[in-house]
RNA sequence: GCGCCCGUAGCUCAGUGGAUAGAGCAACUGCCUUCUAAGCAGUAGGUCGCAGGUUCGAGUCCUGCCGGGCGCGCCA
């Protein structure tokens, strides 16, 4: 149950009662309505701008309206008080029963708890990593890798059809380019060239990919083919290089991903969209648009590249559809540009049922949006739509310095030395602690430490003392009288401390943090949500360390300690809830 | 030069058009015979980059400036 928008849609049928009665104008927009909690928890639960938003068409005065939507609330089950405050907000105030019952809400739900329909199961297919199959994710892949299985997380849990999904850019110049690097590599392991050869042609700058992960590749596909490929023509091997190499890089990305947790639903493959006339096909569509020519781009303003000349180049009409200026689909060797493959697979994505895709990006590409999302309106003809989440970078710092990285140097950290030092679950929260589009610190030393500066370790401490004081309860009680079946009918009427009742107020917020992150695509925020949950938690341990009255487990009270108990239990539900959505363990204990 | 993102407490950052703008860190003051003090409570700290505009109401939306990051025809 989302509090909020329960209320709201009893305010609004008391605007439409009020309709009916004729004390309120007919056919008022109650669109704007708004039901949140108010920024100072003083003023109440809830606070409603009903009469604000009303008053204009009502022509009543805000305060006036306020006053007699307010009297009108005071009936609603659950409402407590109703204020009218500052320039006409409807304040309520919800009885301790009405908390108390969201507790039995939780305990019956268990990690269902906070699931929505909201979705109404509508398609939606989220894209993350996508990154070349030219070798081993960095840690920037890792952000965007987590940033997207998050958000696909979230929109299931909020009642969408989601798929997961991997765009394979097999088919460009860089594959090509990592065949040569791999034939050379080969070649060294075949005994062709001297040992130092690829030293040296990556000093000429005549390989382009020269991490070693391409030796045990070659040496792979020595042991596979031996010598056949030695007096073959470029024409025949470097097609098979290519396939081996890409192969071998997406089973080493599909590890990495597997390291961090992340499966995909589909893969898909640009070589095998082109191959199928994808892209032919696409561009055919626009061109019978009428949005396609054949033109001469003006060149970019300011700084000129030093080898600009004008050029006839086939261009889609991207400024129709908000674009700055019209965009190149054809390479002057005729191929294609990877942005007219990318419409054919964003044509894909919208024909396999997606009208609602999602791509996350790093920030490097951001000047690629535009001329996406123009792609997306004209090629769906405005049906579709297109979200773009860009990943700022990750900062590596170990103890306050700055990691140096360098390809050249071999002192680059992929994100499989990363997430192999640190572990999944760390990597996988940190990466939600700032937005999407804020830079991001990532500190060996601080992400692993056991002190409240470490946002994971504050969180899963909450989850774990909560596993403490279960497990307490079940070696003093008895399983039977610490089920969930067993705490929900507790006299919850024994939580009356005000730390009780506002922690049960931070886990009923939870519903509607699903919902609202849900709609603007945001999963960072179920980090900072599950660490005001782990806050509100650890305050009410350290009160009852304080003050005996307040410990959840009295021998000498079985009533008041199953209510608390159910209060524990409840948090623990909603804490795992949470970090089932991005796809974090909780931890019973901590070591 | 053009486009996108960002600018909020000393530092790192939250903040879906609502009221007196929040959290953590750092600083200062307290709290461990107890279910894990690996923690908690309190004090102090602000021209929300600047200037206009829209609105009953702007950190949030619009315009212009200032500052930082990213990108800018045949790389993906």
């Amino acid at each position: 149950m989302n509090v909020f928008s329960w209320f709201r849609d009893r305010i609004i049928a008391e605007v439409t009662g009020l309709a009916l009665t004729g004390k309120l104008p007919a056919g008022l927009d109650t669109a704007r309505i708004g039901v949140e909690p108010p920024r100072d928890p003083s003023h109440g639960d809830l606070a409603c701008n009903a009469a604000m938003v009303l008053a204009g068409a009502a022509r009543r005065k805000p305060r006036e309206l306020a006053v007699l939507l307010a009297q009108r609330l005071l009936a609603v089950e659950g409402v407590a008080t109703a204020e009218v405050a500052g320039p006409g907000f409807i304040n309520l105030r919800l009885t301790p029963e009405f908390w108390h019952a969201r507790l039995v809400d939780i305990l019956k739900a268990g990690a269902a708890y906070g699931d929505s329909v909201l979705g109404a199961r509508q398609p939606i297919n989220v894209e993350y990593v996508s990154a070349n199959p030219t070798g081993p994710l960095h840690v920037g892949h890792g952000r965007g890798a987590v940033v997207g299985d998050a958000l696909a997380g979230l929109l299931r849990k909020a009642g969408f059809a989601v798929t997961r999904e991997y765009y394979v850019n097999d088919a460009g110049g860089q594959v090509d380019a990592l065949a040569r690097s791999l034939r050379l590599r080969w070649l060294i392991a075949a005994g062709a060239e001297p040992a130092d050869a690829f030293a040296r042609a990556q000093a000429e700058g005549t390989v382009q990919y020269g991490g070693d992960y391409l030796v045990p590749v070659a040496e792979a596909l020595w042991q596979q083919d031996g010598e056949r490929w030695l007096a073959a023509p470029e024409e025949q091997w470097l097609p098979a290089f290519r396939g081996f190499a890409i192969e071998s890089m997406m089973r080493l990305i599909r590890d990495d991903l597997a390291a961090l947790g992340i499966h995909f639903d589909v893969i898909a493959s640009e070589r095998a969209l082109v191959e199928q006339g994808g892209v032919d096909a696409a561009l055919h569509l626009l061109e019978d648009r009428g949005l396609i020519y054949e033109g001469v781009l003006e060149p970019p303003k300011g700084k000129l590249p030093d080898d600009w000349e004008p050029r006839p180049q086939v261009l889609f009409r991207a400024t129709g559809y908000g674009d700055e200026t019209d965009r190149p689909l054809q390479k002057s060797d005729g191929s294609w540009t990877y942005f007219a493959a990318d419409i054919a697979y964003h044509l894909d994505k919208f024909r396999r049922g997606f009208p609602v895709m999602i791509d996350v990006w790093g920030a490097d590409h951001g000047g690629y949006v535009k001329r996406m999302q123009a792609a997306v309106q004209a090629i769906t003809e405005g049906c579709g739509a297109l979200d773009v989440k860009l990943c700022q970078l990750v900062n590596l710092l170990d103890g306050g310095e700055p990691v140096r990285m360098s390809k050249r140097a071999g002192t680059f950290v992929t994100l499989r030395e990363v997430v192999d030092r640190v572990g999944r679950d760390v990597f996988r929260f940190i990466m939600l602690t700032r937005k999407n589009d804020a830079p991001l610190d990532f500190d060996f030393q601080k992400v692993t430490e056991q002190t409240r500066d470490n946002p994971v370790f504050y969180v899963q401490y909450a989850h774990a003392r909560c596993s403490s004081v279960m497990r307490h309860a079940l070696a003093e009680l008895g399983g039977k009288t610490v089920s969930d079946e067993v705490l929900a009918g507790a006299s919850l009427g024994c939580l009356t401390d005000s730390g009780e009742i506002d922690l049960i107020k931070q886990l009923a917020a939870w519903p509607r943090l699903v919902e609202s992150a849900a709609l603007v695509h945001e999963p960072h925020r179920i980090a900072f949500y599950l660490q005001e949950v782990a806050q509100a938690f650890h305050g009410l341990w350290t009160r009852g360390k304080e003050n005996a009255q307040l410990r959840f487990i009295h021998l000498d009270d079985l009533q008041l300690t199953a209510a608390r108990l159910a209060l524990v239990r409840a948090t623990q539900i909603v804490v795992a809830s949470g970090l089932a959505v991005i796809g974090v363990e909780p931890v019973e204990e901590l070591r």
